[in-house]
DNA sequence: GTAATTTCTAAACCTAACTTTAGCTCAAGA
DNA sequence: TCTTGAGCTAAAGTTAGGTTTAGAAATTAC
């Protein structure tokens, strides 16, 4: 079979629900590759449906763009991932979900055992040190709610 | 006891650990509101060093300044919240959790059913109608995968 | 009293993942 | 052929949650 001529953009945006635009910025971030016809206009393989669905699941899955390229790297180009190629990267994303949801079931314990307790203003408290948590950002502990790990003996020292 | 001369932004960034100009953002976004002294500078409660914890405390649990708002406001203004506000309010963080939590169990699930069967490919993949997936952002039912719900005669229909 | 530190405001900048706009060009149908 | 509709590019805009910068004024430390 000869290299078919293509579909354009818009085939594969209603193919796949994404917008026109979108596919156009997931070339841009080097997750498509297409070519071009005569006139300049984008032309892609119809396997490229399957390509930015598996792009929309993995997003799903929180994976971000940059890491979705490294997943498609390890895909054979233009061919339908077979089922050890699948099972190779969804194992990853099975780590990644197992891990998300580890950190929140972590987060509902403490939760748990602080609800209705008030030791929202206790050094002891649960949700002070937080770092084990999947959205913190900052770097080394903080001691939240007002206290300092040993306190200082400042006048007034609590609210 | 009179009120006091209040604490500074910078003392309330060290105890916190917060960038100055996160507190001042939050400011913005009306989550605290702070007086001026005479020349003009901010000046917190003490209680405002629990009152940013707590946005700290939120933000880790899911929740946008907005809905975080939304939670301060239920709160007594100045005051160290009592054991039954805080009761309150952490049982909607509960509630949101445990959706958060289930979301992705559910993934984890179709996940674990599809993981090296090469259903990617099938219309009955689970992951085809991704819609109620956490990240969904689209509305309507989106056909992954390359398949269409009832597969239109097309010539070369699949890639 | 002077120097160093904080704080002030406003505006610009940042990331991620896109969308929108403007002004054209290309392609397809009658 | 003419007219739409689809596609093109580059640049700017969007949202969230902030940070950075610049220059001025206030406060604190010595």
């Amino acid at each position: 079979m000869a290299k078919s001529a293509g579909v354009a953009i818009g085939y594969l945006a209603e193919r796949t629900g994404l917008a026109v635009s979108a596919i156009r910025y997931y070339e841009t971030q080097g997750l498509l590759e297409p070519w071009r016809n005569a006139g300049g206009q984008r032309r892609f393989h119809r396997a490229d449906i399957r390509r930015l669905s598996f792009i929309m699941i993995a997003q799903q899955f929180g994976f971000s763009l940059p890491e979705i390229r490294g997943f498609l790297k390890t895909l054979p180009g233009g061919r339908t991932p077979t089922p050890e190629d699948w099972a190779r990267i969804s194992t990853g994303f099975r780590e990644h979900l197992d891990a998300r949801i580890k950190t929140l079931q972590t987060m509902r314990d403490k939760l748990d055992g602080c609800i209705g307790c008030g030791c929202l203003s206790l050094p002891k408290c649960a949700l002070y040190n937080p770092q084990d948590l999947a959205a913190q950002k900052g770097k080394g502990p903080r001691y939240l709610m007002g206290d300092s790990p040993e306190v200082r003996p400042t006048p007034e020292n609590d609210a």
